[in-house]
DNA sequence: ACCGCCGGGTGCC
DNA sequence: ACCGCCGGGTGCC
């Protein structure tokens, strides 16, 4: 049945006016089934999600005490100094002033006295205030109880707001009575008591901040746990230890985090909300090692050796001798580690007696069921249990603005990554049921998809589907699993509601960075877990977040408590039994530096003295941000002389270019935009500053992405310029470079000392169909006598996943303006199955922008390193940095 | 609510 | 009495 689905319109009812008009006096009583059905689904996260004000900039206002009334008639309870949210009821057919006031879950308690209400309204309606409550005492009383309520707002708004209840005869406090620092022992299970309320310091903020995921003391997380047979990959120690981590968790009974029993009731410790129901426990978590470490196959091995009611898999018929190694694939190295030594028989004893008699060859189940594969069905629990793995689309990202058609291909290159891994890691005799629920041909059918064993799909698709029928929102799946989970952090409401109202009781998040900005990143996660009360963002900040940004070191206790109860995170440097997790061969980055000749030297300094001079005007006329497109023409181009100078058309070949008959003309530029898609270099466009999407080139000879470009000449049309040298530009002008042109394996690539020393290569860059980029890494990493020995790779090309460990020697051609993809790039070698030291060198260019980007990438490392827990830049401070950015490139 | 408030009943001492 | 006082009805917004 519906149920997910229901349960969101249960809860739209509910919240609907209609309903409450309907309820008058005395008759207010909701269907319990529903009601109590919606409980942890009342953080409308409609509301918290599409673009509320910034909780974090708030500032504190001021309190007052007020009173909550017709306490009577509503089925909500509370504690004493229990928080209580307002909200505001302006349809409230009594008195349009109404504000409610709720319990932690969301239940109604009672009005605010109208009086009040009355001087509220306004100021809340128009944002300027947020009100929260506590409840000191009278919890329990008959009519009316008393709310200590505070003010809180934007800096801006706080005169007006205090002058606003003056008018109204309301005096605020402005001394903040510590409702947020006062809690009691909070960190479940610490029992360190109370904490002093000591102001921490930005810096030591956000030290620890820094420190939250790094320094979690696993002590109760190195227990160690050998999947089923059915894996034949060898887990390394630190993904035996997410094993039986996560199936730890998932089995679980336990209350929790913040909660606990008193009585025959639970209390929650940071709300001081109570109820008769026990919490669900929290059968997940967010696995958050680094890349490289083996999320997936964790992952894998746990569906496999937990797959339902703490027992495995039925698999059939498994081998055990021979075992695959825990390298990263078809490496032409043999593994790493010394595991291959290793043959003892893995698996259980519990699996033996689960073993199924039957055999299926078929691996991947297709859209339509038969007959035949009925028969799988007794193997089923009655649940029709099944685990979803939800996909990220970065690929598609990436790649936005390139054709549909070109889109698809990635993403479902993406799920098929995914698919590789179970195929990689699951023994082939598994009769593992894998779905790959994408695309126009996708199953409907939620009766055929509940007898998966695992369904594959993409964060798109769920959210497409969401609120359409959706068989993903009717099934009642086993685990969801949110592969990637961290680009989920800021998504828009849809999304997030169709992500999150997946119904399961196991719930993963598996992601390299479970906080890349704030905290916020958290929440999202959080709000996925269901872990009660965080589901409502209100109860995360007034509990978690606020606390910790204002310096408070009880809301940091709390949260290091909660994070260490729900993560697993181990870096690459992190240790198992005092081992480093990843034994990697060493990695060590060298800086060439390159002396131009004296040619070059001659054409570098006549453009960058020419270049200078543009840009110097534009800083005298205050003007750099408005022509940035010239300033970064101008940069473009000392680059690519940086790399060779062929790659930049100077004034005088386009004056030669004029004279040219069309023919030539059009030869001449598809001979330069070859150059340039060829010519290994991480081509940017000028407009949108990202690898060439679809290129074309202009008749001047400049090279851009079609999209950009066209909305350039649209946008200025009729005397549209080139952004680059601001000739003349037209649509019909425009060349794209013939498809058969830039077949990669033929390619001449000028830059290279390679293909005149006889060597084999390949390359792999984002102009590249997806199917050639398959090709391309397939035949590098092959350990076939013909297989190339150099890739030329673009700095953009292919997502984080890919897998390079054949290459120990990496070229860096030109540095890139961001060391985070420098780095990346290095990782896609220096990973798992890597067995040689990797030497990287840096060729920079002396004397030139490229040794100012060594500078900036100093810089933004620093950034980089102090950017979490301190406010986001403003846009005029972004502007400020570009600036300066500028002046440091062109040394002015 | 063991209150406040409302409005009808009532009206010397 | 266009008041005071009494006591019953009543009760969020």
């Amino acid at each position: 049945m519906s149920w997910g689905f229901m349960r969101g319109s249960a809860w739209k009812f509910l919240q609907s006016p209609q309903y409450t008009r309907s309820g008058s006096r005395g008759t207010f009583a909701p269907p319990n089934l529903f009601y109590d059905d919606v409980q942890d689904n009342v953080s409308s996260l409609d509301d918290s999600a599409s673009g509320e004000e910034d909780l974090d900039s708030l500032v504190f206002f001021g309190m007052m005490k007020g009173n909550v009334v017709g306490l009577r008639y509503y089925a909500g309870v509370v504690n004493n100094n229990e928080m209580v949210a307002l909200q505001r009821e302006p349809s409230n057919p009594y008195d349009r002033n109404a504000v409610k006031v709720n319990n932690v879950n969301g239940e109604q308690v009672g009005h605010i006295k109208k009086e009040l209400a009355a001087a509220l309204a306004p100021i809340m309606d128009r944002k300027l205030v947020r009100m929260e409550g506590v409840v000191p005492y009278g919890a329990h009383n008959v009519f009316t109880m008393p709310v200590n309520l505070s003010f809180w707002g934007k800096d801006d708004d706080k005169k007006g707001v205090l002058d606003h209840m003056k008018a109204h005869g309301y005096k605020l406090d402005p001394v903040l009575k510590s409702s947020g620092k006062s809690f009691p022992s909070l960190d479940a299970g610490s029992g360190s008591g109370a904490s002093p309320p000591v102001q921490l310091t930005v810096e030591q903020l956000k030290t620890e901040f820094d420190k939250l995921f790094e320094d979690l003391k696993e002590d109760d997380k190195t227990q160690e746990m050998e999947p089923v047979k059915g894996i034949q990959t060898v887990l390394l120690p630190h993904q035996k230890q997410a094993l039986a981590w996560m199936v730890s968790r998932e089995n679980s009974t336990e209350l929790p985090p913040f909660w606990e029993q008193r009585g025959n009731l639970y209390y929650n410790t940071l709300t001081n909300f109570a109820e008769k129901e026990r919490p669900e426990s929290i059968r997940g978590g967010i696995l958050a090692d680094d890349m490289g470490l083996g999320k997936t196959l964790s992952v894998i091995a746990l569906i496999l050796t937990n797959f339902h009611d703490g027992q495995p898999l039925p698999t059939g018929k498994v081998r055990s001798e021979k075992q695959k190694t825990n390298s990263a694939g078809k490496s032409r190295n043999t593994a790493s580690q010394g595991q291959c030594s290793e043959t003892r028989e893995i698996g259980n004893s519990q699996e033996a007696s689960a073993t199924v008699s039957k055999r299926q060859k078929a691996r991947k189940v297709k859209y339509d069921f038969n007959d035949s594969e009925e028969e799988w069905l007794p193997r089923k629990t009655k649940s029709s249990p099944a685990c979803s793995l939800v996909d990220d689309d970065q690929f598609a990202m990436a790649l936005s603005g390139a054709s549909s058609g070109k889109k698809k291909k990635s993403k479902t290159k993406i799920i098929d990554k995914t698919t590789d891994q179970f195929e990689q890691h699951v023994q082939a005799e598994v009769d593992l049921k894998i779905y790959v629920y994408y695309g126009p041909e996708r199953s409907k059918d939620p009766n055929s998809l509940s007898q998966q064993d695992v369904v594959l799909t993409s964060y798109s698709t769920v959210t497409h589907d969401y609120g359409n029928n959706s068989p993903l929102h009717k099934i009642k799946w086993l685990r969801v699993v949110l592969d990637e989970g961290h680009t989920i952090r800021n998504p828009n409401a849809k999304q997030t509601k169709a992500i999150h109202s997946l119904d399961a009781v196991r719930r993963w998040v598996l992601t390299g960075t479970p906080i890349q900005n704030s905290l916020k990143d958290l929440w999202s996660i959080l709000s996925f877990l269901k872990l009660k009360p965080f589901t409502d963002r209100e109860w995360w900040h007034r509990t978690i977040q606020r606390p910790v940004t204002m310096g408070d070191q009880g809301g940091l206790r709390r949260l290091q408590a909660l994070v260490k109860n729900i993560t697993l995170r181990r870096t690459k440097t992190s240790k198992v039994k005092g081992k480093p997790v990843l034994e990697l061969p060493e990695r060590k980055v060298y800086i060439q530096y390159v002396q131009l000749s004296t040619e070059e030297r001659q054409i570098y300094q006549s453009m960058q003295s020419e270049g200078k001079a543009i840009i110097g005007r534009y800083f005298n006329e205050g003007t750099v941000l408005t022509h940035y497109a010239d300033v970064l023409a101008v940069l473009v181009r000392l680059r690519q002389l940086c790399c060779h100078p062929h790659l930049v058309s100077s004034g005088s070949s386009s004056a030669s270019l004029k004279e040219a008959t069309p023919e030539e003309l059009r030869e001449k530029l598809i001979n330069k935009i070859k150059l340039v898609l060829n010519s290994g270099s991480d081509e940017e466009c000028a407009i949108c500053l990202d690898s060439l999407n679809n290129p074309i080139i202009t008749r001047c000879a400049h090279v851009f992405c079609k999209p950009c470009i066209c909305q350039v000449i649209h946008s200025e049309k009729p005397n549209a310029k080139c952004p680059l040298c601001r000739s003349e530009i037209h649509l019909e002008h425009l060349l794209e470079c013939p498809e058969e042109e830039f077949d990669s394996e033929t390619v001449h690539c000028p830059n290279f000392v390679c293909r005149e020393s006889g060597f084999i290569f390949t390359r792999l860059d984002g102009s590249m169909p997806q199917k050639k980029r398959t090709e391309a890494i397939q035949s590098f990493q092959s350990t076939a006598d013909d297989s190339p020995t150099i890739m030329l790779l673009s700095l953009k090309a292919g997502g984080v996943g890919l897998n390079l460990t054949a290459a120990s020697r990496v070229f860096l051609m030109d540095p890139a303006w961001n060391p985070a993809a420098e780095e990346q790039c290095f990782d896609r070698c220096h990973r798992l199955g890597q067995t040689k030291d990797v030497i990287i060198t840096k060729y920079v260019v002396k004397d030139s922008v490229e040794e100012n980007m060594l500078k900036i990438q100093s810089k933004k490392r620093e950034l980089a390193a102090g950017a979490f827990g301190t406010k986001k830049p403003s846009a005029s401070e972004m502007k400020e940095a570009r600036i300066k950015e500028i002046r440091t490139l062109v040394d002015l």
